[in-house]
DNA sequence: CGTACGTTCCAGAGAATGTTGGAATGATGG
DNA sequence: CCATCATTCCAACATTCTCTGGAACGTACG
C-alpha cells in the first residue's frame, strides 16, 4: 500500500512555487495590478509601471507562463489581461497576509490608506441593492481609457482631475458613490474629500473595479 | 492636488512581492504545508521536507521574516506554527491559481488526485451537522504527531498504516468520515478505499485538518 | 512590396537566491 | 559549571533572476 506520495507532491508544491514566483517582484506585481483594470498593451504597461518595454515585455511573459494573465493579439499590438478571476482573489490574500505580517507595509498603509478610511466604505451589497433602487450616483473617478475598457454599469466616468470643473454634472440631492482601481488607489478617497468639501454626501466603495468583477457583479466590457 | 501616490504604492508592491517571494519555493510551500498541521521542531521539518537542518533553518527564518510563521522557543526547540488563518487561505488561493494556469500541474492532479475524488467527500457544513447529531464515526488518519497537535473535536486517531488491523474499533453500522492534511494529502483517499473495501459506508472531508481550523471551525489543540 | 511599428527573442553584466559545512549561540541537565 | 543538544549565524560557491541593448519577427499601411 502506498502510504505517501512523496513525488507528485513535490511536483505540486513546485508548481505553486512557480505561481508564487510570477508574484515574487514588485514590478509584476504592479503590472498585474494595472492589468486588473482591464486589457492594456505591451507598451502601456511599460508605461505605466515606469519600465522599458522589453523590461515589461519579460515580466507579462513570465507572468503568462505561471498562467496569472493571457495574451491575444489586436493588430500590431499583443493586449493582456487576467487569466481568471481567481488571480484577483490570489491578490487579495497576498494583500492580508503581507498588511498583517510585515512590519514596514502596516506603517505605510496606516499611513497613507487606512487613516482616511473613516469616509465610512459602501459594500458590493450595499451598492448593488442602492442601484437597483435607483437612489444613488455611481462615479468612475479613473482615467477615461480604464473606464472605457471597463466598468460597472451605471457608472459615470468623472476623471479624478476633472472632478472640480465637472461638479455640475452630479445632483446635489443624491447620495454619491466613488471608485476606482482598489484598495490601494487613492482616487476615490481624493474624489470623496473633494465632493464632502462641497456639500456632496459621498461616500466610497469599499474596493476597486477588479474586486467588483472578481466577485461576479455585472460589468459592462468593450466587445473583443 | 496629488492625484497619485506612486511612492507609497510602489512600496506597497515590494511588500507583496516579499509575501509571494517566501512561497516562490517549492521546498518552503512543503515546509509551511508541514507547519501547517501544527506546531513543529525544526529538525522534525528538516526530515520531513528531506533537508538538512541548516538549510531548513534559513527557510523557515524567510518564511517568519514574511510574516507566514511564527516561532517560539520551548526547552531547546524551537517550534513554528502557521502566523495567522488567512496564511491557509493564501495556499488556496495559490492553489486554486496554480491549479488552473499551470498545464503541468493538471496532468499531476488529474491522475494522482481528483480522479479518486468520486469517493463524494463531505464538506465543513455538513460534517459539523453530522457531529452535532452524532450519527458518524470521524477518523484522523495522520501519524500519531500530527494528530496529537491538533484535531477535530470528536475525532478517533487512527493513522493509515494502522488501519487495517484497528477495523475492529470501528462500529459497522454507521457513517464513517475520514480526514488527513489536506487536499494534496492522499491518506483519506486511501482510508475511504479501504474502508469501503472492507463494507463500511465511508467518506473523506472535502479538504483538511488545516482548512478546517482555517475556517474557524472549533479544534482540540496541545495547551502552549 | 517595402516601410513603420509593436512585440519578442537573444546574449551578457550585475545582483540576488539556494545550498553546504563549520563555528557560534542558547538552553538544559548532570 | 561543564557537556550536550537544537538552532542559528557565517562564509563560500553554484545557480537563478533582473535589466539592458541590439537583432529578429509579425502585422498593418502606404
Amino acid at each position: 500500500m502506498a502510504v505517501s506520495s512523496a513525488s507528485p507532491k513535490r511536483a505540486v508544491f513546485v508548481q505553486f512555487a512557480v505561481v508564487a514566483q510570477a508574484l515574487a517582484n514588485g514590478h509584476r506585481v504592479e503590472l498585474i495590478e494595472h492589468v486588473a483594470q482591464g486589457e492594456r498593451s505591451v507598451d502601456e504597461l511599460a508605461r505605466l509601471a515606469g519600465l522599458t518595454v522589453t523590461n515589461a515585455s519579460q515580466h507579462l511573459q513570465l507572468l503568462r507562463r505561471a498562467g496569472l494573465v493571457v495574451a491575444r493579439r489586436a493588430g500590431k499590438q499583443v493586449l493582456y489581461r487576467l487569466a481568471d478571476r481567481d488571480v484577483v482573489d490570489l491578490l487579495m490574500a497576498v494583500r492580508r497576509t503581507a498588511e498583517r505580517g510585515v512590519a514596514e507595509i502596516d506603517k505605510i498603509v496606516q499611513s497613507y490608506f487606512h487613516a482616511r478610511d473613516s469616509l465610512e466604505p459602501v459594500s458590493h451589497e450595499e451598492l448593488a441593492d442602492r442601484l437597483r433602487d435607483g437612489v444613488v450616483t455611481l462615479i468612475d473617478v479613473r482615467p477615461g481609457e480604464e473606464f472605457a475598457a471597463g466598468h460597472i454599469p451605471g457608472a459615470v466616468n468623472i476623471p479624478l482631475d476633472e472632478l472640480p470643473r465637472r461638479l455640475g454634472e452630479l445632483p446635489a440631492d443624491r447620495a454619491i458613490v466613488a471608485y476606482c482601481r482598489g484598495p490601494y488607489c487613492v482616487f476615490a478617497f481624493e474624489a470623496v474629500a473633494t465632493l464632502r468639501a462641497k456639500g456632496y454626501e459621498a461616500r466610497r466603495l469599499a474596493d476597486g473595479y477588479p474586486q467588483w468583477w472578481a466577485a461576479g457583479r455585472p460589468v459592462v466590457e468593450v466587445a473583443a
